[in-house]
DNA sequence: CTGAAAGCGCTAACAA
DNA sequence: TTGTTAGCGCTTTCAG
């Protein structure tokens, strides 16, 4: 029973109401109708629909999130989560990030259902589809491989499932939208940096994964597009491909220095930046060719400190986990147009700011999750 | 009435219970014995709260929020914001990535009272005092006189009104938490940065506002401090203090820059770099004197395309917003602990990345702010 | 010390 | 076409 006795509120003493029940009153109408102008639902009237919309525009009306969420929580919506599992380098922060996120809008009704691959472009495909069967709403992942992918994210959205990609993008496909660090920017802004950092008519390298992954070529595109543009007369002598593989790359990074005996920067597009630190020590020119590196993660922090790198492009992965969880979970549950892309700036670590960094955090202690305490995940 | 009717669940057929309410059941208790058990209220014998919990901890029990924002709804925790309303530079970015985080968190049932003062500094100890007087529940401040704000700041404290700092510090406080880019780190991030970008020997200078303002001081040591150790043999040369007026500053660097004719670079620690551009140009120096600046605003974007500026370091005044709202409305919504601090890294801006950030967009459209459409802050 | 129940704003199912 | 109402999970008040 009501505290207030309803003679009290027959006899028209109003109580103070909000959100969709103002409305209801001030239009004259009940909540249900509200609801119904509210969501262009049809079976209703246009005329009182538009008086409805009308009173509410005036007082400003925006819905209650939390009242919205509780009353979603039996048949909430389901995001399903699709990037590599590695536990190193850069996916680990990326699933941190999602997962952070995740467990703030989690609170709000919204479920995760997580089909990781072993790493990029592993099994995608067949994760994907198992996901789209799973009925979610929405799905999260890594592209790994855009040209089987396409087809599949096609077939989704047109289903209604909203997918979003982080990181690595699917261009030719229908993706709702992409949250990444753009590989030709990222490279472009290594170009700028490195071009400043060496004197004119400098000649400088690239070393990359294969070239025939885009994000590394792209990247590639980007540093020889800008790096010219910031150093009069500079010139790129060689772009490596090291495959990822340590020794490979430790060999032919060797065998560059030796090459090309003035070479005044390397510029690393991959993760994979350690052989080459190792092969600059070797030939004794660490601290003496400048090297720029790609992403983050505890073993080059002596590289920084003793001068071997001098700056890094950090592509903020935590965040771009973050984020792709919180523009789904708008979407799916406050209607939130999605922007068709979200381009982040890349971050620049260098000696000074390093500790600054996730990457470098010891491992965090276990959070005891009863959710009594909880951490802050920024 | 429920649709299922009351024999079914009374003949022990179990309905699907969630969150408090499993809890009470699994425990043979009510829900509001738990609730006392979970809060740590008092009136409740300690042998059920130790089994309450131990139920708890064992489903893995995290309270949903959206419910509990909901029954907050009316009396629910009141936040206060002060800091500066200079619609230029920073702040408003801090401006708005306060209200962007406001808006998501205020559905969830926290009130916002602003207090803005005009300038840094100006009036905030009676908007401080006002905020306390209305009786908030905490207060997000930038601190412009720590001297004067601090034995406020920790009465507040005392009375259980917690404190967060943003962008700058009142360090001798007992605010709650600060939420900032070190000045110290500002300026060793710079004087790395100037360090590699000089020849070793260089003579470069620094451009301060006053020095006797803490952060402006900060900064300076931090690149005292660092240049030289990324420059061999290099100098600071000068300290000028450009007392944030456009005039001063430019006769002042123009004077500089007659008096040491062979500077490599300059590094200015506060906003106002528009003059210091323009002397260099006057001078015929631009893209010749390695130019780093501080913070970002549109009329900065030609000199950077120029070449003018080589790069500016980033004190991200959005995020820090939108940081401190997150902290306070965890605290008091959820009880989560506040981190001591929260350091940011900051960002370097160059001419490559610069249309990446929010400061060089055109203003936004206005977005109807009905509810029904919401546009994404990131 | 514990239980029962109202009500936060919204959605959706049902009644009229 | 519109009104009514249960219920989402939690806090809080009141009654035992």
């Amino acid at each position: 029973m009501s505290r207030e006795p309803k003679e009290l509120r027959a006899s028209g003493v109003a109580k103070k109401r909000s959100g969709i029940h103002l409305i209801a009153e001030m239009a004259k109408v009940s909540i249900g109708t509200v609801d119904r102008a509210l969501h262009a639902r049809g079976g209703i009237k246009d005329s009182t629909r538009q008086r409805i919309l009308q009173v509410a525009r005036q007082i400003g009306y925006s819905p209650n999130l939390a009242a919205r969420a509780l009353s979603f929580a039996k048949a909430s919506a389901r995001i399903g989560v699709c990037i590599p599992r590695e536990i190193h380098f850069f996916y680990d922060q990326l699933w941190s990030g999602v997962l952070d996120e995740a467990r703030r809008v989690g609170q709000l009704g919204i479920q995760f259902v997580d089909r990781p691959v072993q790493a990029l472009g592993e099994g995608d495909t067949e994760a994907f589809k198992e996901l789209v069967r799973s009925g979610v709403d929405g799905i999260i992942l890594t592209a790994g491989n855009p040209k089987d992918l396409s087809p599949l994210i096609d077939d989704a959205e047109e289903k209604g499932i909203r997918v979003v990609c982080v990181s690595t993008d699917a261009p030719e496909s229908r993706r709702s939208t992409i949250v990444c660090v753009e590989p030709f920017l990222n490279g472009s802004l290594a170009g700028e940096l490195m071009g400043k950092l060496v004197p004119s008519g400098s000649e400088v390298a690239v070393i990359a994964g294969m070239l025939t992954t885009e994000d590394h070529r792209k990247k590639t595109d980007g540093f020889s597009e800008s790096f010219p543009r910031h150093c009069a007369g500079g010139k790129i002598v060689s772009v490596v491909e090291g495959h990822e593989e340590e020794d490979e790359s430790f060999q032919k990074t060797f065998a560059l220095l030796t090459r090309v005996p003035g070479l005044a920067g390397i510029y690393v597009n991959t993760v994979n930046c350690l052989p080459v630190c190792r092969a600059l020590g070797a030939r004794g020119l660490a601290g003496k060719v400048k090297l720029i590196t790609t992403d983050l993660f505890a073993e080059m922090s002596p590289y920084f400190q003793k001068g071997t790198i001098t700056a890094s492009i950090y592509q903020q992965p935590h965040r771009q986990g973050q984020i792709a969880v919180r523009l789904m979970a708008d979407k799916l549950t406050n209607k939130i147009h999605l922007p068709p892309a979200v381009h982040l700036s890349p971050g620049l670590v260098m000696s000074s700011n390093l500790h600054l960094f996730r990457e470098m955090r010891a491992a965090d202690a276990k959070a005891d999750d009863t959710g009594l305490r909880r951490r802050h995940a920024l």
